[in-house]
DNA sequence: TATGAATGAGTATTCATTCAT
DNA sequence: GATGAATGAATACTCATTCAT
């Protein structure tokens, strides 16, 4: 996942190459998704990216609105599979929610992370439209979930799931926004401060009473 | 600040009409891009709205560009004038920080909210980009000066400034996004959850300590 | 209806002055899919036709298809105004059959006839396709009438009608295929060889009776 | 002639079967013509219809034009020994005439009726509409041949040979249009029905002159 | 033989912007 | 003040064609 590898020229069998480049034609799409926006990115621009012409890229991506698609579900994936594990976990939901805050640092943090936040429904078809919304709202049930669940076993305080999941994940994803240019921190570091930030709170601690690093 | 009403048929006096005019066009603006987003939004759609033809908005302005600057500023303008109102308040950082949350929560619900979070450097000429930039650091910087004054003063616990900011920021942000769905919340009340949420943060407190609704 | 003056300079009021540039689009449009067919005609061909810039088109026309479907009705509309006249007349059924084909040759040798037969559903969105297939269905209906009347009325001999108007229609359609090269008749001529052909059939008639030209 | 079977593992020496390959090939580019239009067929459409790749249809045809140059030389040929028949067989003119009608009504119902008319010089290179236009004429001038010859020995009555040949060939081509959506008569009921139309005339005939079933 | 991969050329359509009236 | 008319520039997408394998 390093520079943008043309893999045009790597050799090995014949799938698997297939599916380099296409992951190519993703990773290129999604960086510059991310750099100039998705209405300012044309096919072109992305096409020199990868040193190939215009019609190559749909021999591996039928649109451009599928790209943005596929970029938004490689970062969406990651945030998936760190649900998956939190929700596996013998822990509470406290720490569950924390686990997720960290694996969804590292996606937006990773070069899909633009992609994941501004894939919206304006730029898609609205067939689109609707798998991610649901994709999306898939996540955000899954921390109101979580939420709820610490309320219950006591790990959370009282409060609305709701906004809270909303405010974690404004947060969350606002990082897709300044991590472009301030990059200082990392995916991890910015997790931590957040996880001290939203489990303590603001108002000072009585001395003696962190509950922010869990026992 | 109602139905765009179309003011292309209000008497009064030149100046006043002028501006009021303008005035209609931003707005209309801005609900075209929230509904549209900005790249999706054609003059056309806009003039449609105000029942006017497209050059008729080049006389109230001079740029697509600067409708959104506009719209962006109108937004920005109130969190700006809620950060001078807690500049000038008698107030603990803290009580100031939450004051300024209530006017931003105010300001992303509104009309101009999804410009102020979405116009980008992306979407603008470089000089324009920077302006915005500009302004955007302004807020970043006295939510930031907030944030230390309240550690200083003993109103805020140990916490990394910046990404205090930026999670404070992010969480308001969001709001433009999924207040177009569901606006079930006032601004005031999702600023009231926001606030209790920041505060008192989601580790339960030991009873009797509730320090968010402190006066 | 002479050659496409350019009526981009011409004065008269406005309401006018624009219908007269939409009817020399569509005329310019007649004239270039006639030469270089519809898949070979590009809009800028038409455009330069008329001097003018391709966008220019679309202020009068909003599609290409829309273009060979205006053509298409103008030619096709003269065919119904000959088939009008005929119903209206006092005449037999084959004197009104024998009026028909006059003003369906004269429309087929106008710029219009190449538009009015290769118009296909092929070339046309669904939508489209169907209205025109219904507006040739319909000619074809008037004609299969006109010859069921003749033979009621004694004034066609027995035959079947629709095989009649298929081969009258494909006849009369075919000159638009030849004209282009071959415009040594005039289409009254053609229409008087046809008519004169279709009454009295290729057998030798007994001498005396000539049954084409009677009044 | 059945559904296109693809020969693409038929056994059979080399020559032969890549002959077979080849006819599958163009018959399939027939079909798909004939539905869809020449231009509005992609190379891979065709290849669909074979179960084969775009690039093998190069290995038995050089050009997408080609492709359509032998619908079309396949569809005239059986109209030209329809010609060469009437040429060698014992008749009057009017009785070789009537004969290459069945045959042309034949040809223009196959798969390759449509290509037969449709192939026009607008779709093709200049070389290709120019052998294509040739073949065309040579017809027209055999069927104008068999008027002249059919006035000289007095089976046809007086006429215009060139509007004569036109107007036959018009309603013979046509048939290709409607043939597909209406094809309840037989190639040989259409003709029939033709030669009957085309002998005797619409007018009545004086009974007991029936001229069209020769004695 | 057949195909996977790649490309060059072409085209309809959209839209912000301008300007004479 | 407002508009009808026109345009330049840009862009997604298609497709016939080629070539190494």
């Amino acid at each position: 996942m390093g520079k943008p590898t043309s893999p045009w020229q790597v050799p090995g069998d014949r799938e698997r190459r297939r599916e380099l480049k296409r992951d190519a034609v993703i990773l290129a799409a999604a960086r510059a998704f991310r750099e100039r926006g998705y209405h300012n990115t044309s096919l072109d621009d992305i096409a020199a990216l990868l040193h190939v012409t215009k019609p190559t890229l749909y021999y591996y991506v039928s649109n451009k609105e599928q790209m943005l698609f596929e970029c938004f579900r490689e970062g969406l994936g990651r945030v998936a599979s760190a649900c998956g594990e939190a929700r596996g976990a013998q822990a509470s939901g406290r720490e569950r929610l924390v686990e997720v805050v960290r694996g969804y640092a590292e996606a937006i943090t990773s070069d899909f992370g633009w992609c994941m936040v501004r894939a919206e429904d304006q730029d898609l078809s609205p067939a689109m439209g609707a798998r991610i919304k649901k994709l999306k709202s898939g996540i955000d049930q899954e921390m109101r979930a979580l939420v709820r669940q610490g309320i219950t076993d006591g790990s959370i305080g009282h409060c609305d799931p709701k906004m809270t999941a909303f405010a974690l994940a404004g947060a969350l994803n606002w990082i897709a926004h300044w991590y472009r240019d301030d990059a200082s921190l990392s995916a991890a570091e910015i997790a931590e401060r957040f996880v001290e930030l939203f489990v303590n709170g603001l108002a000072p601690r009585p001395s003696g009473v962190t509950s922010g690093k869990s026992p």
